[in-house]
DNA sequence: CAGTATCCCATATGATACTG
DNA sequence: CAGTATCATATGGGATACTG
């Protein structure tokens, strides 16, 4: 079922992306070991703070989040909201950029949880 | 437009993935640097050739290539058909598994091409 | 709590040369 | 053409200690 109809798909005509151009950079972003996990931990919808993104982000050390957030936040990606009270509150939530973004990481990640264990021969 | 009226989509309840379960091994897979500019120009449709390939995913070197190449085709992502002739002609193609990935990595693909400038402040 | 500052290492990635 | 083999390097990533 499903034959492909469509032999082609022109999406990158001239190669993927030509190396050194923003695209790359930005997908090495998002594609960075933590930076999917994070997006994909935001994605639920309800912002998180730094210690349940630790959590959620299972492995994560303190200097790759802070570095993870921080790309991600330039990248306009992510929001950052630090209450200014003792002790600090600060919650992490996606802008519409990277709600956006997360629409299509999502599937992604379903395909992956769904495939894994028959992949890696579980 | 669009805007989600549903506030949660718990698609990860207990942290995106476990570290170490065989999800974050895939994961790492599919998304490492050149993992992805292959998948996405195989995505295309067409088989392509080793020297293809190295265009296509502009700025690859041999070794991450065939190094790439290994780890996609062991995963049960990518064909390999060698040809015995001489010179020698391979030819590397998506399998069913591949492709089914694929149709999840060209959208994100392609929402990075389309936004990259913007991001990086082109 | 939410980070920053350091030190350190594995390995992902790269450049080059060589081969069936 | 389609790789493999080597050598070298950068940096992603981790552990630990410290701070506003």
């Amino acid at each position: 079922m499903s034959v492909s109809s469509e032999p082609l798909r022109r999406h990158f005509p001239d190669g993927v992306f030509p190396s050194g151009c923003p695209s790359r950079v930005v997908l090495d972003h998002v594609t960075s070991k933590w930076g999917v996990l994070v997006l994909v931990a935001l994605a639920e919808g309800e912002p998180l703070r730094w210690s349940e993104l630790r959590r959620r982000a299972d492995g994560v050390s303190e200097k790759m989040l802070a570095q993870t957030l921080r790309t991600l936040h330039s990248d306009g990606l992510v929001d950052r909201d630090a209450r200014p009270v003792v002790p600090p509150h600060v919650e992490y939530s996606l802008t519409p950029l990277g709600r956006d973004l997360a629409d299509r990481l999502v599937p992604l990640m379903d395909w992956v949880a769904a495939n894994a264990a028959q992949i890696v021969g579980d």
